[in-house]
DNA sequence: GCCGTTTTCGGCCCGACTGTTTTCAGTCG
């Protein structure tokens, strides 16, 4: 799987050629491709195989060829010679905040600097305030963005950064004239990680422009106790640093205005290119501010539903909005009725005190109900996985006992079904037999150890346990744990071949590190006609909240309710668990 | 470098903020 050897060399070809100051349009190219390839969902490898390389997205004959070259040589001639000619320690000079490709260029080409190191010394001996354009202020910044570079933080888990945000817009909702505050950029597109928050308020006021208003709201957000350094501080926008180092920028923006203004924050950048373009074929420009027409007349948008709809189109959710093919989806009538919360009726995969979680059964259960659940699998894990005390086959059989005992004690309104966490074993054996798991009302079986096995044998284990009639669902099917650990090198095509033949579902694990299946990895399977089970992966009642991220990224990759397994009733899943071939 | 109801050339989104500037260039999203 090459994905990111390509979409890293992409990406570093359109940094050089910036430097280079190669056409933006170019440059564009080579991002956009490097994006595309890097959010694919399957192996690069194997539409080269193919030949249908041009079916990616931004990838032409000229992109296809140097892809193609990589895969039969190795290495590609153009980034090659690209590198040669501007120093890697001049293209680290892209990284430093405020530095973009032409001050880069300038630092190298007047100061003859070819490293951070050396750029930091100049700036410190005065010799960067007298370039044309620079001054004692910006070689001050650029010491501050250099100082920065050693301490700049990882993009933050989805998972902390929506509480984080909740908590400030809170903060912001009391604010005199705010009627709207909402996240939006890669927060409200639901990323499993997000570099910076989008913070976005709608406020009114006495004054006629709003300016005081605004002022305020401003005022408030850079008051804020999460705030360690102002950033920026305008009429329209501010940018802050929190004590963590996340960046956030808020925008404050009048009511009838909201449906342009959230529409361009939350981008993509990529979909609103495309969603402009659009709008320049009927005449119109489009900006967070309004649809403006050529002869200078504006239409205000007060919701996002206008704003597509100006276009010709239905309103696409921003879970979709990544130029992956939902503008033609839309144009097509196309566009999948994504899978909402609201539809889950039950969780597949959670703990309880009988293994590693913290709270009993009947705590679980109420907490599962409190968040609108109607049933729940106890799959708690087995004994292989001794850590966390896995159940042994005579605790299982007691636990069943505990689990209908529950069940009385929870009258009809909720259900809770028997099931396990079963090990796939570093073998690839399950460590239960089967007459064993023929006992459960559904059986998921996972990976939690051999992770680093070479492609063959981990593949071949998951495909095994696929391939058993009595495993339901493969839970986080990959094992990556984000920013932490790489996925299992699966064969992905293989696991999702074998999944749509056998019924077998694949989780998407709600767990804000795990999340996995991954967007990407959702949209492939599905493509392929594979089930998908949203599981929360809760070890205590509040962990039934994470299924909004698992759902969110079900999202991602265009999951419709059709594709989810637990929006069954319960009695529907037992069928399934229980289908020819099945236990 | 890509792409096509503007189709093999000539386009390619749009605006805020900052610093160094007397009108703009660079960066960022």
């Amino acid at each position: 799987m090459r994905n990111q050897e390509v979409s890293r060399i992409f990406a570093a070809m359109a940094d050089i050629l910036a430097i280079k100051s190669a056409s933006v349009h170019r440059i564009r190219t080579y991002r956009r491709a490097s994006e595309n390839v890097a959010s694919l969902g399957r192996p690069i490898d194997e539409l080269w195989g193919a030949d249908q390389l041009d079916t990616i997205p931004g990838i032409g004959k000229t992109l296809a060829s140097k892809i193609d070259e990589l895969m039969r040589t190795g290495r590609i001639e153009a980034y090659q010679k690209l590198k040669a000619e501007v120093p890697a320690g001049v293209v680290a000079m892209l990284q430093i905040p405020g530095v973009g490709a032409k001050r880069v260029a300038l630092f190298w080409n007047t100061l003859g600097v070819t490293t951070v190191d050396d750029l930091a010394q100049a700036a410190r001996d005065g010799r960067v305030a007298s370039l044309p354009g620079m001054g004692a202020r910006s070689q001050e910044e650029l010491l501050a963005g250099i100082e920065m570079l050693g301490r700049r933080t990882d993009r933050m888990l989805l998972g902390i950064a929506w509480p984080l945000a909740r908590d400030m817009l809170g903060a912001l909702r009391e604010a005199p004239g705010v009627v709207r505050a909402i996240p939006a950029g890669s927060l409200r597109r639901r990323r499993e990680t997000v570099g910076d928050l989008d913070l976005l308020v709608a406020a009114e006021g006495p004054d006629p422009d709003g300016a005081a208003i605004a002022r305020s709201v401003m005022d408030r957000f850079c008051g804020l106790p999460q705030v360690a350094e102002v950033l920026l501080s305008g009429i329209t926008k501010s940018s802050i640093r929190t004590h963590d180092g996340l960046q956030v920028d808020l925008r404050v923006l009048e009511p009838a205005r909201w449906g342009t203004a959230l529409q361009y924050f939350t981008g993509s950048q990529a979909h609103n290119i495309r969603l402009r373009s659009i709008a320049r074929e009927r005449g119109l420009s489009l900006s967070e501010y309004a649809l403006q027409r050529d002869d200078g007349s504006q239409i205000l948008c007060a919701t996002e539903e206008q704003v597509y709809g100006a276009l010709g189109l239905p309103y696409i959710p921003p879970e979709l909005r990544e130029d992956r093919g939902e503008i033609m989806a839309a144009q097509n009538g196309r566009l999948p009725q994504l899978v909402q919360i609201e539809d889950l009726l039950g969780d597949l995969h959670m703990h309880s005190t009988w293994s590693d979680g913290h709270q009993s059964l009947l705590e679980m259960a109420r907490a599962a109900q409190a968040h609108g659940l109607s049933y729940a699998v106890v799959a708690d894990h087995t004994w292989s996985l001794g850590v966390v005390r896995g159940l042994t086959a005579d605790r299982l059989r007691a636990q069943r006992h505990a689990i209908a005992e529950a069940n009385r004690e929870l009258g009809g309104g909720f259900r809770l079904l028997a099931g396990a966490e079963v090990e796939i074993r570093a073998d690839g054996s399950l460590d239960f037999p089967d007459e064993v798991l023929a006992e459960l009302d559904v059986v998921v079986a996972a990976l939690h150890s051999g992770l680093r096995q070479s492609r063959e044998q981990v593949t071949s284990r998951v495909l095994g346990a696929i391939r058993n009639p009595h495993v339901d669902i493969i839970a986080h099917p990959t094992g990556r744990l984000i920013g932490e650990r790489e996925a299992a090198d699966l064969d992905m095509e293989a696991v999702f071949q074998a999944a749509a033949e056998t019924g077998t579902a694949l989780e998407v694990n709600s767990w804000p590190k795990r999340l996995d299946l991954r967007d990407a990895h959702v949209r492939r399977a599905i493509e392929l006609g594979v089930m998908l089970s949203v599981g929360s992966d809760a070890h205590h009642g509040s962990g039934f909240s994470d299924l909004a991220y698992g759902v969110a990224t079900a999202r991602r990759g265009w999951a419709t309710v059709a594709d989810v397994v637990n929006v069954w009733p319960a009695e529907r899943l037992l069928e399934w668990t229980s289908r020819p071939g099945a236990s």
